[in-house]
RNA sequence: GGGCGCAUAGCUCAGUUGGUUUAGAGCACCUGCCUUACAAGCAGGGGGUCGGGGGUUCGAAUCCCUCUGCGCCCACCA
């Protein structure tokens, strides 16, 4: 069992600096042992989230960083808040990038994959996957990331493999899925058929050629096309022409002739053809463009396929057969170049296809695919979005959502590889137009006995399967409902407790390959939303705006990071920079920034620490802040200290300045939550720690006798205020969080800040102390006041000062009175008088606090001429700010039209800002005088 | 080509239904400091008129139009 650090621990020995790396794996370790993560239904509420799968042989990227970082801060503030928190981790199969990966480590050992068997090839595969398989997960648990790792999933597991067969043959069954004859994006390398959404377009300099073709009839008289593609030519079945085109009356109805063969084609007339583009005359080959494929069906064309799964010609008795497609290009260019007939080459950029894979270019080809039918599942799911059942955020990625999902398009869901769900699906050997889709061999044995000619004389030898495999996202879109075999078995405990899920955290980019479709499924198969709220991030840039991508080798490894600034500082760094649904331009600065805050927190903690009375129960009277404590007093191990306590009724100012500041923040807090502004909700606890508790609250606290430590109940209450900062923060930085929460007091073995109550305004109360928030910030005003003049005039920190304020009435000088000991602190060396009738101090430094003249006498220190100047200067802003609020109030349709409050408060403006001007008119005459 | 969105300090971003003192934050920058936790720190300071133009309005960073620049999504022209 791992335990909590020493108890009794001897502040003296709090290191000054805190150390990241011991502390992490303690309380991985430590959270791991008490299963502080594992969820199984209970009466609680319940909150899931699943994870993204990364793909199972995948390393930990920044993005990954970033996508596991949000979730785990949703995720860690639920199970506070008392949710029986499940968050699934898992991986995907990821078929294409892993055969991908598999096929060229193959290839390292002298292997091609066409020399193995499909079964040994997937041999090789799952030896692979364990191998390098689960790695990435390993290395979430680094970063801190609470999933329950008893539940974690893969894609290809028995059960899951078992839902995408079960749902594959319920959609055949439900008349969704279908096999047809498609132009299908062709991937000559991996030689598949990619989605359209696996297809890159890049911009690319290429050739237009000019071809001409002889009339059949006239072979002295031509035409000319252009083409990109001078290789498809003998392909080629008909030239197209715009039928508005005035040489359309003449042509369409001839044959031409098809240079290098000896075949003629007919002109036809189609309004697809842009007249102004290239020649207005377009050559038709449907077996190798999805345009002409259309062209050709409606004009009932004939279809000539000449180009291979491999990319290469396939020409009988051709110069050009075998040649790669490329090749075949030039080759052709060159041979129409001879002939004559190559009218000119023209330059031209143009956008081109490419695998998101293997980066080739795509080949349009004709092929035997299978689709799924979209358009049906795509009403509920838009309809979810409209009526808000489920929130995206940002919501301008609704827009996006509403305009592909409108407009969607039967999926393409068989990929020509092996790594993957093997479609279940069987035809009797010898008759490729039988199909029996069933769940198993046997079952579809069974069918094709009942339905086949062959009937009852078949055998499970006469069946073959299809060869291809499903698409990734086949599963994928399953995954919310498959990780709790909701597919398999719907009505098991584990499903109908924990989906629908709660937040789905990911990447704009697979909105459509992913998002959309879990969307979709979820209506479909359980008649629900598979989650709430879809938290979309941005991509992980360099600072150049440049992706973070392995080939351009400006990512940093993520463990590295971890190792250098910590996890905490790590998360923080990605997180306090992501302006919800923006993308990320990353520096390592960042995660500087939240080494440097984990830091700041660690030595706040030190201070309290050092400063902690001995003994006590913290029922000690009340004092004075600033009188400072009593005796020196002992730190001693083991010695009873006081309880942390947050107090909720302070007397003191400071103290209830505080405590306001807390409340406003755990309100902005859950907020933020609400919005998924995760960012925000970060840098309102990074003010509130640093600047409010650290640089004013912490100083106030400071006992007068530096040997001195705080008095007890001041010191309770400073502790208490802490120990629930802690508990805000603990979701974005858990490790550290957790460490200062065990030291700050005793802890029993089993007890963890993970499960400690996030706090809420119901523990701490509404934000009710406005004015407590203006009477702090008058003291902060003369503090800044007196720093500033010393700093300007090049004083010491130290330099005495008597600082004289003339107090506007009795409730003000009353007011300075009771903080005098206050500012006389903080201010270092100064002295505060503070009266009605104070006496303007000869030679000195003037300014305004609130509406209050403050003079600091500087007797041969100051500039007169300089002073004079920055009085005028304040001056003539104020004057310049009036001008404009009187031009308003001078205006009649102001005053008529304006409503009544926004009249009235520009009145006070200006009364309020009359009488500064006045005071600082006083102040510069006085300062003539 | 169609659609969506963005242009606010050197950088990254806030700025809620147009009206809290002529715009905020973090980082960066400049100056001075090892001051009873933290130099991974403390204190102080400079910096933008809200992309250009026009309009609506008593009043616009905030609404409308337009121009310019940028980003994203979809479709993809041979």
């Amino acid at each position: 069992m791992n335990q909590a650090p020493p108890k009794g621990i001897n502040p003296e020995s709090i290191a000054k600096h805190f150390d990241p790396g011991a502390a992490e794996s303690r309380w991985s370790a430590y959270w791991d042992a008490h299963k502080f993560f594992r969820s199984t239904p209970d009466d609680r509420e319940p909150y899931t989230v699943v994870i993204p799968p990364p793909n199972v042989t995948g390393v930990l990227h920044m993005g990954h960083m970033l996508n596991n970082s949000l979730q785990d801060v949703l995720v860690r503030k639920a199970r506070m808040e008392g949710y029986n928190t499940c968050w699934v981790p898992g991986t995907d199969h990821a078929s294409i990038a892993t055969e991908a990966k598999v096929v060229q480590k193959l290839r390292a050992e002298g292997i091609k994959k066409s020399d193995l068997s499909r079964d040994e090839f997937m041999e090789r595969a799952w030896e692979w996957t364990h191998e390098h398989g689960g790695v990435i997960l390993q290395q979430l648990k680094t970063l801190g990331a609470s999933c329950d790792w008893d539940r974690t999933r893969f894609t290809m597991d028995e059960a899951l493999s078992e839902a995408v067969i079960e749902t594959f043959v319920k959609l055949y069954e439900d008349g969704y899925i279908y096999r047809g004859m498609r132009m299908v994006h062709w991937d000559p390398v991996a030689q598949t058929a990619l989605s359209d959404e696996e297809v890159i377009y890049k911009e690319q300099q290429g050739h237009l050629y000019h071809v001409r073709y002889a009339f059949a009839d006239d072979p002295t008289s031509t035409l000319t096309i252009a083409t990109t593609r001078p290789e498809t030519i003998m392909a080629d079945v008909a030239i197209a022409i715009h039928p508005d085109d005035p040489r359309a009356a003449t042509w369409v109805g001839k044959q031409v002739h098809v240079p290098l063969t000896d075949r003629t084609i007919p002109v036809i007339a189609d309004e697809y053809v842009d007249p102004e583009f290239g020649t207005g005359c377009l050559k038709i080959t449907p077996a190798h463009d999805p345009n002409d494929y259309e062209i050709g069906q409606r004009h009932d064309l004939p279809i000539l396929d000449i180009i291979s799964a491999t990319g290469h010609i396939v020409l009988e008795g051709s110069p050009f057969d075998g040649l790669d497609r490329f090749e075949a290009r030039k080759a052709v260019a060159a041979a129409l170049e001879d002939e004559g007939v190559l009218e000119k080459t023209e330059e031209l950029v143009n956008q081109v296809g490419t695998s998101e894979r293997t980066g080739v270019v795509i080949e349009p080809r004709l092929s035997l695919q299978w689709f799924c039918r979209m358009e049906e599942f795509a009403k509920p799911a838009i309809e979810a979005v409209k009526k808000g059942d489920i929130r995206f955020h940002p919501a301008k990625f609704e827009n996006t959502y509403f305009h592909w999902m409108e407009n969607i398009r039967d999926w393409c869901i068989s990929r020509q590889l092996w790594w993957g769900h093997r479609i279940p699906a069987w035809n009797v050997k010898g008759d490729t137009e039988s199909m029996f889709v069933a769940r198993t061999a046997e079952e579809a044995l069974a069918k094709a006995q009942a339905s086949h000619p062959r009937g009852g004389s078949l055998t499970l030898g006469d069946l073959q399967q299809d060869e291809d495999v499903l698409d990734t996202w086949f599963s994928s879109w399953l995954w919310p409902m498959s990780v709790f075999d909701g597919v398999t078995k719907p009505d098991n405990e584990d499903i109908t407790y924990y989906y629908p899920t709660q937040h789905l955290v990911t990447a704009p980019e697979i909105l459509f390959f992913w998002v959309a479709r879990m969307i979709m499924a979820g209506y479909y198969f359980r008649g629900e939303a598979p989650f709430k709220d879809v938290v979309l991030h941005g991509i992980v840039r360099d600072k150049k705006r440049q992706k973070m991508s392995k080939s351009l080798g400006n990512s940093p490894d993520p463990l590295e990071l971890i190792a250098q600034f910590g996890a905490d500082g790590t998360r923080f760094g990605m997180i306090f920079s992501t302006p919800s649904g923006n993308d990320i331009l990353f520096d390592e600065a960042l995660c500087e920034q939240g080494r440097n805050f984990a830091n700041k927190l660690w030595n706040a903690f030190r201070f309290l620490m050092l400063k902690r009375p001995s003994g006590g129960d913290g029922a000690v009277a009340e004092g004075a802040v600033a009188d400072g404590a009593d005796a020196a007093s002992e730190i001693s191990t083991g010695a009873a200290s006081p309880a942390i306590q947050l107090d909720l009724e302070p007397i003191s100012l400071v103290d209830r300045y505080m405590l306001e500041r807390l409340r406003q923040t755990v309100k902005n807090t859950h907020q933020a939550f609400q919005d998924a502004r995760l960012n925000d909700a970060l840098h309102e606890i990074y003010t509130l720690l640093w600047d409010d508790y650290c640089d004013w609250y912490i100083e106030v606290l400071k006992p007068a006798d530096v040997e001195a430590s705080i008095e007890p109940a001041q010191w309770s209450r400073a502790m208490g205020t802490f120990e629930a900062m802690i508990r805000l923060l603990h979701p974005f930085m858990p490790f550290i969080t957790e460490e200062l929460w065990h030291t700050m007091q005793e802890r029993v073995e089993g007890e963890s800040l993970t499960v400690a109550a996030f706090p809420t305004l119901n523990e701490v109360g509404e934000p009710s102390e406005a004015h407590v928030i203006g009477d702090f910030g008058r003291v902060q005003g003369l503090i800044t006041f007196i720093r500033n003049t010393r700093a300007s005039l090049g004083l010491s920190p130290k330099h005495p000062l008597e600082v004289t304020i003339q107090a506007a009435d009795a409730d003000s000088e009353s007011f300075w009175g009771h903080q005098k000991p206050l500012i006389e602190k903080l201010g270092h060396e100064c002295t505060l008088t503070a009266a009605i009738d104070a006496a303007k101090p000869d030679a000195s430094r003037s300014t305004l606090v609130g509406d209050e003249r403050c003079f600091i006498p500087l007797e041969g220190l100051i500039d007169v001429d300089a002073e004079v100047s920055r009085l005028q200067k304040e001056i003539q802003r104020l004057e310049g700010f009036q001008k404009g609020i009187q031009k308003k109030l001078e205006n009649p349709k102001f005053v008529a039209s304006a409503p009544e409050e926004v009249v009235a408060k520009e009145r006070k403006k200006l009364e309020d800002s009359t009488q500064s001007l006045d005071a600082y008119r006083t102040m510069l005459d006085e300062l003539h005088a």
